[in-house]
DNA sequence: CGACGTGTAAC
DNA sequence: CCTTTTACACGTCG
């Protein structure tokens, strides 16, 4: 019997937490019920985060339509759209449209546009996520306004407990720094992120395993977490659209069209099929990038701005502590193409010891590109590795993030 | 297999 | 006219 059992364990471990060390066996009984019982996920999506923030820190523009915008410096009204409110979209201005398009929809109305100040953005979303940390098992903060908090051991299987857990939440954060946020609540990382899709701003969605198939069989293709425009030019294509269609096409026919294991996978996705941990994850690359004042036909033209991005990228990197093998440079030319160049050298620490390998490809780029004008450059290191003392994944994951 | 470059997706 | 940052998968080459 006891074999049984740790037979059992050792298969459930292998599906939720394959990257576990084998001394998690030693836990494994006290988490028998668990296990048996799935565990409960949430993800929290804070509600178009720049833009309510700065709704709620100047109060003159409360109720109005507010557009943050990042201004790329080269004419009056160069840049994207970052995040519109709710009122905004009413407009139909939106996250990644050009801030010159978002005006014209804007004219003739009392719509507010502010550049981004990621600073505060990111006090603002430190406070919050402290306050998630308390109210989980595990936090996995995905983005400045994004997290996952496991409550499998905090609920015990109880999703009414789960939902109160939510409505907590979201009640602290009216409470602390007045925003809204939209909640899911499923037995995975990608149930909970649909949930919390679903229903927006200020949302709360609970999918339990029983509803998951419903849920996902009818929701078209396109909203699905994880499949972007050209899966579903594809699927588009095989006259897939909606979960339902996805969830039982023939494998084989997938596989023909995506390749065997993206057909796996967004086959999964359709299905509401996901078995990854949460747990904070450290950076695995870490890259600046700027749109150049004037487009640039030689690598001394770019030498003054890539100096300006190395020493911000050489602040970020080692704030976090880390150590990097591998340097590389992102040029984006005037037909909008993006290319790459990267060399990977003994580890190192210092970004700025690196300078003189960023010139070289920088300079090998234009070699190998004559001709070419580029519009925006980027630097970024990558490979990393990090020496500080992991004291606590908690700590160290905020520090990292 | 590691290094390098590109494509897709999400934020 | 067209921003920024990250992850990951895949093909290719030596």
């Amino acid at each position: 019997m006891k074999f049984f059992i740790n037979v059992f364990l050792i298969s459930r471990l292998k599906v939720r937490e394959k990257n576990e060390d084998s001394n998690q066996l030693i836990f494994a009984s006290a988490r028998f019920f668990d296990d048996f019982m799935g565990r409960i996920i949430l993800h929290l999506d804070l509600d178009s985060f720049y833009a309510s923030v700065e709704e709620m820190r100047r109060p003159e523009i409360k109720g109005k339509p507010i557009v943050i915008c990042v201004f790329s410096g080269r004419s009056e009204d160069s840049g994207a759209v970052s995040t519109a409110n709710y009122k905004a979209r009413e407009l139909g201005i939106g996250a990644g449209m050009p801030i010159a398009r978002a005006k014209m929809l804007a004219r003739g109305k009392d719509v507010v546009f502010l550049p981004n100040d990621i600073e505060h953005y990111t006090e603002v979303s430190d406070k919050i996520m402290d306050l998630l940390d308390d109210e989980a098992d595990a936090l996995e903060q995905v983005s400045i306004d994004e997290a996952y908090l496991d409550l499998t051991d905090r609920c015990r299987g109880d999703w009414r407990a789960a939902r109160k857990v939510a409505e907590e939440i979201k009640s602290k954060i009216k409470e602390l720094e007045s925003l809204t946020c939209s909640v899911g609540i499923g037995p995975n990382k990608l149930v909970a992120k649909m949930g919390s899709k679903h229903k927006k701003p200020d949302g709360l969605t609970v999918i339990m395993e029983g509803e998951v198939q419903s849920f996902f069989g009818n929701i078209p293709v396109s909203k699905l977490h994880g499949i972007g425009f050209k899966t579903i030019e594809v699927l588009d294509r095989l006259g897939i659209k909606n979960g339902k269609d996805l969830a039982g096409f023939d494998f084989k026919t997938l596989k023909e069209n995506f390749g065997e294991n993206k057909a796996k996978k967004i086959q999964e996705i359709a299905r509401g099929i996901g078995d990854t941990k949460v747990e904070q994850r450290l950076k695995k690359q870490v890259s600046k990038m700027a749109t150049l004042k004037e487009d640039a036909r030689s690598a001394e033209q770019v030498f003054g701005r890539m100096n300006e991005l190395l020493a911000e990228l050489s602040r970020k990197t080692a704030k976090k502590g880390a150590r990097f093998r591998t340097v590389s440079i992102i040029t984006i030319d005037t037909n909008l193409r993006m290319q790459t160049k990267s060399e990977t050298i003994p580890e190192s620490e210092s970004v700025l010891g690196a300078v003189h390998v960023f010139e070289r490809l920088m300079k090998d780029f234009f070699k190998e590109n004559d001709g070419v004008v580029l519009r925006r450059i980027g630097v970024r290191v990558s490979n990393l590795t990090y020496k500080k003392i992991q004291a606590t994944l908690k700590d160290f994951g905020k520090f990292v993030v």
